[in-house]
DNA sequence: AAGAATGTTACATG
DNA sequence: ACATGTAACATTCT
């Protein structure tokens, strides 16, 4: 489910919801592989009391920074989702964790696919060098990306796709942003132009600051799909210009969108706009 | 009703 | 050391 779009809506989301600033009376793990690196009951007695002073994101991660300088990690990887409820109510059969809050209201964490994640660490590790820069920071200049990808000699999407070389892009923000620069999908990462570093570097950013304006992307109709804290749908689709589009007239040439499979991951690009020789 | 799915990681093979 | 491929995680959606 969720890209840099999307984590960046559900964090906006908690950091709205009133439950910064309250303590967390109770810890239930109802999925014991959910906590990371930790047996389920410790992580519940360590999380007990404490007080989530603000939310803020790395990557596809969440953080929930603690009062005791700790930080709560968290990774929603494909079907994760956080729903704020009320007082006593039941936890569904797919909520993998519950934390109370005083006050009453309770946070549930909605994993269908049961493969999101939570992790307590400290400040330091929450930092998370051993990912790539954040593709909206300051720093995040043409030639960053250009260092980025001079450094590979695979082809271009599975190195976006790589969390270490950048961090926060997701299987529809890369085919987005490689449709907006005119790029093959199976360009090598080291043969790009000057001029293409360019166009993709802005296309990256211009498609994931589009998709956060529009509360992320939501695809289909099913549960499993994304939606923010508030229960809303994304509204980023109508913006999407190849993913899952393929059989569709390209918005830019009128060409065909096509899929194909690269990386082992669906991929959809326009033949006429993305040639594979430039 | 089979195949694919917005993610990551460990392990195998070239 | 590097690149690429496969499987695993677990369940739902198309």
């Amino acid at each position: 489910m969720p890209e840099l779009p999307e984590v960046e809506t559900i964090v906006r989301g908690l950091q709205k919801s009133g439950l910064v600033g309250k303590a967390i009376c109770d810890v239930q793990v109802r999925w014991p592989r959910t906590v990371s690196h930790m047996a389920a009951d410790p992580f519940a007695q360590r999380l007990r009391g404490r007080t989530i002073t603000r939310f803020s994101r790395r990557a596809k991660y969440i953080i929930a920074h603690l009062d005791n300088g700790s930080c709560l990690l968290i990774h929603l990887r494909m079907t994760g989702q956080f729903h704020i409820e009320k007082e006593g109510t039941a936890a569904d059969t797919h909520d993998q964790v519950v934390l109370a809050f005083e006050g009453g209201r309770q946070l549930h964490f909605h994993d269908t696919r049961k493969f999101g994640r939570f992790e307590l660490v400290t400040a330091q590790a929450a930092e998370l060098p051993h990912l790539g820069p954040e593709p909206l920071a300051k720093a995040f200049t043409p030639a960053a990306l250009q260092a980025c990808l001079q450094k590979h000699r695979r082809i271009i999407k599975p190195v976006l796709l790589d969390q270490s070389v950048v961090a926060g892009i997701g299987n529809i923000y890369a085919d987005e942003s490689l449709w907006a620069a005119g790029i093959h999908p199976k360009r090598r990462a080291d043969s790009l132009t000057p001029a293409e570093i360019l166009r993709l570097h802005h296309a990256i950013r211009q498609v994931l600051t589009r998709a956060i304006r529009r509360g992320g992307t939501s695809l289909g109709n099913g549960a499993t799909n994304f939606y923010s804290v508030t229960g809303r749908r994304g509204r980023n689709r109508d913006a999407l210009k190849v993913f899952r589009r393929d059989g569709e007239p390209c918005p830019r040439c009128g060409g065909t969108i096509q899929r194909l499979v690269v990386a082992q991951r669906g991929t959809h690009i326009c033949p006429h706009c993305q040639p594979l020789q430039p």
